[in-house]
Formats: C-alpha cells, sequence, structure tokens
DNA sequence: TCTATCAATAAGCTCAAACTATGGATCAGC
DNA sequence: GCTGATCCATAGTTTGAGCTTATTGATAGA
C-alpha cells in the first residue's frame, strides 16, 4: 500500500491482459519476464485483489482483472492525448483565443477569422463586440487576448499591428439627387442631415470619420445619432438624412440606400489589431499573422 | 522523448500547479525542491512545451500547462476510482453477477435479490428466466453465475445449494364445491380438469408438483396443458379445471381462483441455487449467503 | 517417466530519482 | 546602493527500485 502506482504498472498490465501470457508480453514490452511478473505482483498488491490467476499452464483475467482491463486501456488513450493536446496548445495549434472588436469592424473581423480558422482549425475562437472602450478594456483586464479596434493610438501596456485600411464613403437614400451618379464630392452633401454616432463614443474616430466633410468646409453637425452602423444605414434608407461611413459596413446596403465614393484627398479609416505588450503566445502570433494574406485585399475594398 | 512519462510526473505536476511554489509542492510531496524541479523539466521534455512560466521570483502555468491541469487531475482520479473499482470487484462487493432463474420461481428470487442488493447495491445483477434446461444451460456454458431452478439433481460440473423449500398448495375456481373451506384432500379434485405445464418440461418437477395426486390414488392426466404459471391461474380462475401449484406462485390470484391447502403427507418443492462447481468467487459467495436469511421466511410461505 | 512449457524465485547489477550543497536572480528594507 | 531573504536551477553524490540472468517448481503431453 506504501507502494505507489505507475503508469508503468497500467502498462504492463494491459500488455499481460492482452496477450494473456506474461513470455510474450515482456517481449512485447521488451523487458525479461521475472521482471513483469514483479511488477505484475506489485500492482496487485497495490490494488489488494488478484487481476490474474495464473496455473503454470494458463494465465486469465479474474473479474477484477477483467473490469480493470478496459479502464486502464482508456487511461492510457486518454493520457497519452492529453499529452498531445497540451502540447498543441503550447505550439499555439490549438487552444482558445479570446476576441474583443469594434461592432463596425465585424466584416473585417469575419475575413480575417475565416482565413485564422483554416489555419488553426483546432482553435476555439470566442468574440465579443463592442465600442471601442469596451475593446480596450477587455484586453487590459485579461478578459480578451486580442482587441480590434479603429485608428487607436499606441499606449505603453499596449501594442498595435495593422490589419486593415479602408476608405470612406457616402451612404444616401436613394431618392437623393446625387444618387444618380457613383461618385459624389462631399460639398453636396452640405445641406442634408448628417447621420452619425455621438463624438463622445470615440472622438478619434468620429474626427476621422467626418474628415471628408470637413474637408469640404462643412461645419458638421449631427442631426441624428446612432449607436451603431446598421440602424445609421437602415435610417439612410428611411430617407432621413446621409452618412459617411467606412467602406466595409456599405457592403450590404438594403433598397433606399446607396453608396458613392468620396470625391477629394482620400481619408483612411485604419483597422488595428491591439495586443497586450510582452504577451508572445505562438496562438496570438499565429492570429495576428494570418492577417497578412488578407490585408491587401481588404483594402482595396471589396 | 524516449523518457516515458509516469504517474509520478503528473503528480507533481498537479501539485506545482495548485501551489505554483515549487519550494510548498516538494514539502506537499515529501521531497526536496530540486528533485521536484528536476521532474517537471523532464517532463516539460515529454510534452515537448513548458508548462510553468518560472522566473526566481515566481511561477505561473502557461496556457499548455493551464489546458493540461484539468486533465491531469481528472486522470489520477479516475485512476484511483478504477482502481478502487476493481479492488470492490475483485472482493465481491461490485461487478455484475447474472442470474437465471425458472419462471415459477420469480416470487422467491425477487425476496432474494432484494435481500441481496442490499448488502451489495454496487453489484448490477441481470436476470434471466426460463424454463429449468435453459437455465441449466445457461450456467454450463457461462452465459449465467448462478442458475435458480427447482428440485434439480446434483451434477458433476454443478454444484447446488438450498434457497427455499415450499410446499405445494392447490389451486382451484371459486364456483367449486371445495372452495368454501381453508383445506382440501387431494382426492376431491379427482373429478376436475386438471390444468399444469407439460411432463416433458421437467420430468422430476412434473412428478413432484402431482404427488399430492397421486398420493390420494388419482391418475394423473393433464387436462390442458401450459407452459407458464400464470396462464393455468388464469385458466383456473376462468373456471376450466384446477391445479396443484407451489406456494409462492399463488400469492397473487385473481377474482376468479382460490388458494386451498392440501391435507395429507406434506411434499415440498425445494428451489436450489445452481453454480458451477470450482466457482468461487466472493460475489457468488455473497449471493449465497444472502439468502440464509430469507430461508426461514421462504419456507413458512409468507 | 521424461520432456517441454511457463510462471515464480533468487541474486546481482544498473541507472534514475532522490538527497545535500551551492549558485544566481530578484525583490524588500535599512 | 548595499544587504539579506527568497526561490528556482545546477552540480555532485547516494540509494533503491526495476532490470537482468540463472534457476526452481509445477503442470501437461509424449
Amino acid at each position: 500500500m506504501d507502494q505507489r502506482i505507475e503508469l508503468r504498472h497500467l502498462r504492463y498490465f494491459v500488455a499481460v491482459a492482452e496477450e494473456l501470457h506474461f513470455g510474450r508480453a515482456a517481449q512485447r514490452l521488451h523487458i525479461a519476464q521475472p521482471a513483469l511478473s514483479q511488477q505484475i505482483r506489485q500492482l496487485e498488491k497495490i490494488v489488494g485483489v488478484e487481476l490474474f490467476r495464473r496455473t503454470s499452464r494458463s494465465v486469465r483475467l479474474t473479474e477484477a482483472g477483467a473490469a480493470f482491463q478496459p479502464r486502464a486501456r482508456n487511461l492510457l488513450g486518454r493520457l497519452a492525448a492529453d499529452l498531445d493536446e497540451a502540447g498543441r496548445v503550447g505550439r499555439g495549434e490549438a487552444g482558445r483565443l479570446d476576441v474583443a472588436f469594434i461592432t463596425s469592424a465585424t466584416a473585417i473581423v469575419s475575413e480575417h477569422l475565416r482565413a485564422f480558422s483554416c489555419r488553426r482549425p483546432d482553435v476555439q475562437v470566442k468574440l465579443h463586440d463592442g465600442f471601442t472602450t469596451d475593446v480596450l478594456a477587455a484586453l487590459e483586464r485579461g478578459t480578451a487576448d486580442v482587441g480590434i479596434v479603429r485608428d487607436a493610438e499606441e499606449r505603453d501596456a499596449i501594442e498595435l499591428s495593422l490589419l486593415a485600411s479602408e476608405r470612406f464613403v457616402a451612404v444616401i437614400p436613394t431618392e437623393h439627387p446625387a444618387a444618380r451618379g457613383d461618385r459624389v464630392e462631399a460639398g453636396a452633401l452640405a445641406a442634408d442631415p448628417l447621420i452619425l454616432f455621438p463624438r463622445s463614443a470615440g472622438t478619434h474616430a468620429f474626427d476621422l470619420n467626418t474628415q471628408p466633410l470637413r474637408n469640404a468646409g462643412i461645419d458638421v453637425q449631427v442631426a441624428q445619432e446612432c449607436s451603431n452602423w446598421h440602424t445609421i444605414i437602415m435610417f439612410v434608407a428611411a430617407g432621413l438624412g446621409v452618412s459617411i461611413a467606412p467602406y466595409s459596413v456599405t457592403t450590404l446596403l438594403p433598397a433606399g440606400a446607396r453608396r458613392l465614393e468620396l470625391d477629394g484627398p482620400p481619408t483612411v479609416s485604419r483597422i488595428l489589431m491591439a495586443t497586450r505588450r510582452g504577451d508572445d503566445r505562438p496562438l496570438l502570433q499565429a492570429f495576428i499573422a494570418a492577417s497578412e494574406s488578407r490585408q491587401a485585399i481588404a483594402t482595396t475594398g471589396r
């Protein structure tokens, strides 16, 4: 009883249980037969009951042995699988990744995810969407491993890398006079009510988003505030006003809305991946690296 | 890689993962700290990845380590449970017992089972009912561990022990003239059609069963043959004739049937437990031993 | 009765897991 | 900034558990 069981005991037991012959089992295990007999005897002492009934001519399992055999086999198999799993997690081939992202990056995130999960099918990705502040907070308190935001600035604790850049476009109702063409000058929208998220939701993002209007000398006044792009676009489609949006949120437009390219100096929104500085887990590297192939495509806006 | 993993590695790993401190974990394991460091290092080499990130001031789990910890704990727990289970099976405290019994002994078997499964709640009892020949065949070919039969003779391969004895009683329709009393002389049933199982189903049992009639000088002629007692009794209740039955099959009678004690020299049916000779498993001994307390009760016929 | 088979036992050896002692890195406090 | 405490890693030594070979003992078949 003071003797502790070891996997050796299980491996030897399974071999004997399968061969029902100490000599052959020993051969299979590449040890001599007495060593095997000794170890099995030891195991029986630990368990407290006979596992084999041996005569000098034959070996067979006792009931306890028969009950133990599948369990021992199972245990060894599970252990092997668990070791393998741990190895895969360590190499970043498996595991779980918590990704927090801003809702307006949904399209780009989903493209990126598709690329990533092809490469790492055994990684479970958990998604959390929210506003920029939520995303960064989740990252800092460790709830998320990666944050995906727009146009954030580097901080001491957070490292950024580019996921994609995209231009801004105008979204206007189909009955709008400018809706005939494919392009529009921002100045042509000066008289229309602007539908956008509140500046308080993200100063930097708001300023970038309204840059095309300010470039055209318009005094930006938000007529209708909405917290998410889907609602903004629905309001445009209802004819309540116009909006300026990052390209990717306009890929799917409802019937009443139309997308126009903006004339004038190009302004881009940069979608960034944020990680905690010093977090060099292979899984993270793999996630970031997965962007490289997609980046070009996302930038073209298709 | 040529190094094989052992349970020691798992035990040590779990200790360190829980303490997050090599010194304390070593203390808990009753070994010196360097030995622990060495074994953990070895485990990491086997798995192929780091399981702990150590600085000289702190120890924390890597992702792989965090993934492995619950699995290792689980594995150790399961192994302990499996060892315990094997021990219980070996001592006859758990396991599975296949019991084959003749249908006419159902009442007694169920009483016996209740007593047994109180004592051995972890033993799974599998029941198979059939005719005497089925029961004995199942026992001999190893499909059953115990057979319960009536009045069988010892054979070389089969050992018998008494489970219960019970007297025979008469079963008659309620409109029968003798149904007024509590007792009847077998001779009073001479004119009634006899309902019973065919002699071919069990010569010895048949002869015992009809002994009361033959004692009364009746020439036994079965008017209606049925293979099971339930049907026989239903036929009696329907007024088709009378029968002689072991007490226990008459404990529950339908409306039209009545049980009468038989006058004359008492004849008993002995219910026997049959086991393969030399089968001395503790579980069997326990099953047989469980009868002792019930035997007296069964004999009184209550 | 003899021989072959096969598990158990005996005795010696070997290597790995343990120990003790020490080194090196980091943090707290005067 | 130095000193002491803490704590993991390394080095060298020791011990014992598991392996080996040789042998015994039991059983079945010729």
